[in-house]
DNA sequence: ATATCAAATGGTTCCGGTACCATTTGCGTG
DNA sequence: CACGCAAATGGTACCGGAACCATTTGATAT
């Protein structure tokens, strides 16, 4: 019995295919590849027998195959630091959404010059990807006509008024964010409330977020200052930095909105290094939610956007499409919530 | 001149190969994909000319294809939730170290069952990725079966000291950490040390860093008590939980070493709530070197582990043993820092 | 019993880059 | 001038799943 091909033989992965199934099986290659994708075209007996020879032999269908007959069921991604903020939850949220819908994720990292946002978009394509999810997205002029010809679908998670979007767009407005912040601050009775963000330049959602701190000052009769505001490192010790020079230029100032957690959090623990009480002495708020914001002392009061949900839904955005349930190219906004805790 | 083909004309990606470039060209497909992969062999001025045409074409290659002969350029990768601990750095180190090599990454989320983790593990094979590497893996037999029968490298990021390995091991030894800070505490004078963990059964590494902890403090000349130990969920509350149990069994404990900054961190929110000073009431150790570890107030004193630089040896490590540099199954153990600060 | 039709299955070809081997070109040397 | 040799290039088959169409089988209707 040597050498026999007694149907259940271990062969190396790379020599196993569908055809060496079915021809152990007794049936068409085609009726295997049938077993896979679309089981109930096949008989039940068949089935079993094929799903027998399968687990028996170890045999892991080929997705490149599939992926070049245009079944595949890869979506790719390009995505900012997995580093700061949200952005590991966000990827999470995708990661999930992807595994649930029986996809698989391609990451890769993007980084924020145009040369190498075009050379992320086409390693993307490189791989043929069912669909493709965009986070803070430059767009390119070459890049975009690139996506396009494609003819993949694309969601972008950005913010949602940003300029002509690709095909969908999954975000929140932060317009509308700072703006409930800043009224809410005020509600509270602050009446001098300074501004503190990472750098603006080039970056829709602060710019919303600024213009959004604008309106909400306007609205509530408060003549904007430049000096009211500034712009620090994306670090603890730069949100640390900015509570000293807002505080220093403004003696009266008795709160401060940060663009990010990360920067309250830093000007949270400058205040206990100055002995400085919160919310009396001044009163801080961040934007994200963090899991440490919660756990701060005192209490972070924050702006939440479920950056889980943005990444699931994003996903499920992209999934409707390919299976043919939503046509359009639509714009998702989703909400977002004002954590109200002590610090402010 | 209507519909001719100028050689210029854009198709739709999917209509586009190396076929097609080389018909526009006048050359031989060859050609077209040795420019791809192997310039050198080709005459330059045959080479500029097919770029040229390339780049008018927008052609972006198959990877897919090429995959399918063995030449593909994907790793890919198991990890845990993203959202915990060092996690993210440490795909950013990979994804890193993988677009520098010119390959990409899949990555699949991993859970800690053992269907889940066939389950992942079938799905990377699915695309035949050139290498693996797997985090925080339980090695199920099957799983191990098909890992090895694929014929891939594979790279282990774990505790150093774990059970036969697949093939090569990144990762630092978690005893010894643990060991280091303990006899670190106990050199800054703590006499009573706890330990907090999160829940141990299963986990190599907690458990290798408990069983650090007991070998210190048998050393040390103090006998282990299961009293002084406890295990809570990884959560900043669950620290300041430990606390509260810990302090309330022996009101003389010192000092608690907790296995993740998370949780330390926790801790020290709690002492806050209850105005104990630290380090003089008790001092507070973690372990990761979380961004906010160093910012806490008073500062947390911690193990660092270089995750990111985990992430990128382990891509190394297998990018070597793609291009033939490395043979062997090698076991790399990296280094570690305690990272004394403020808290204890 | 025979026509009708759906369900089940088989045969073939294609996707696109590349390994393998064959062929051509160009140049230096005896 | 013929020969040898290397560099450059071409032709073809192949990886493995799936679309497409053809064919067979079995059950129901008339």
């Amino acid at each position: 019995m040597a050498n026999s091909d007694d149907g259940g033989e271990k062969k190396p992965l790379e020599r196993l295919g569908v055809r060496e199934i079915a021809k152990r099986v007794g049936v068409a290659p085609m009726t295997v590849s049938r077993v896979l994708s679309n089981p109930d075209m096949v008989a039940p007996a068949t089935r079993a027998k094929v799903l027998e020879a399968i687990e028996a032999a170890g045999f892991v269908p080929n997705r490149l195959a599939s992926s070049m007959k245009g079944t595949g069921r890869m979506i790719g991604t390009v995505v900012p630091p997995l580093i700061n903020s949200g952005i590991a939850e966000q990827v999470q949220g995708m990661s999930d959404e992807c595994q649930q819908g029986g996809y698989s994720m391609l990451l890769v990292q993007g980084e924020f010059t145009t040369e190498a946002e075009e050379a992320s978009i086409r390693t993307l394509l490189g791989w043929r990807p069912a669909g493709m999810i965009l986070q803070s997205f430059v767009q390119s002029e070459v890049a975009r006509q690139l996506l396009v010809s494609s003819g993949a679908p694309v969601v972008e998670i950005s913010e949602i008024k940003g300029r002509h979007p690709i095909d969908m767009v999954v975000g929140v407005s932060n317009f509308e964010t700072a703006y409930a912040m800043t009224m809410h601050l005020a509600a509270k009775g602050y009446k001098r409330i300074g501004f503190v963000s990472t750098p603006i330049h080039g970056n829709d959602r602060l710019q919303q977020r600024r213009t959004g701190y604008h309106a909400a000052l306007t609205e509530l009769g408060i003549k904007n200052h430049a000096s009211m505001e500034v712009e620090v490192p994306i670090t603890a010790a730069g949100g640390a930095q900015a509570l000293v020079t807002l505080t220093e230029r403004h003696r009266d100032i008795d709160a401060i909105f940060f663009s990010s957690d990360t920067l309250a959090i830093g000007a949270v623990q400058e205040c206990h290094r100055r002995g400085w009480a919160i919310p009396d002495r001044i009163g801080i708020a961040g934007y994200g939610d963090m899991d440490l914001a919660a756990q701060l002392y005192p209490p972070l009061t924050t702006v939440k956007v479920n950056r889980y949900e943005m990444g699931r839904r994003a996903v499920r955005q992209l999934l409707d499409r390919l299976g043919g349930k939503q046509k359009l190219a639509t714009i998702t906004s989703l909400g977002f919530e004002i954590v109200d805790r002590e610090s402010a």
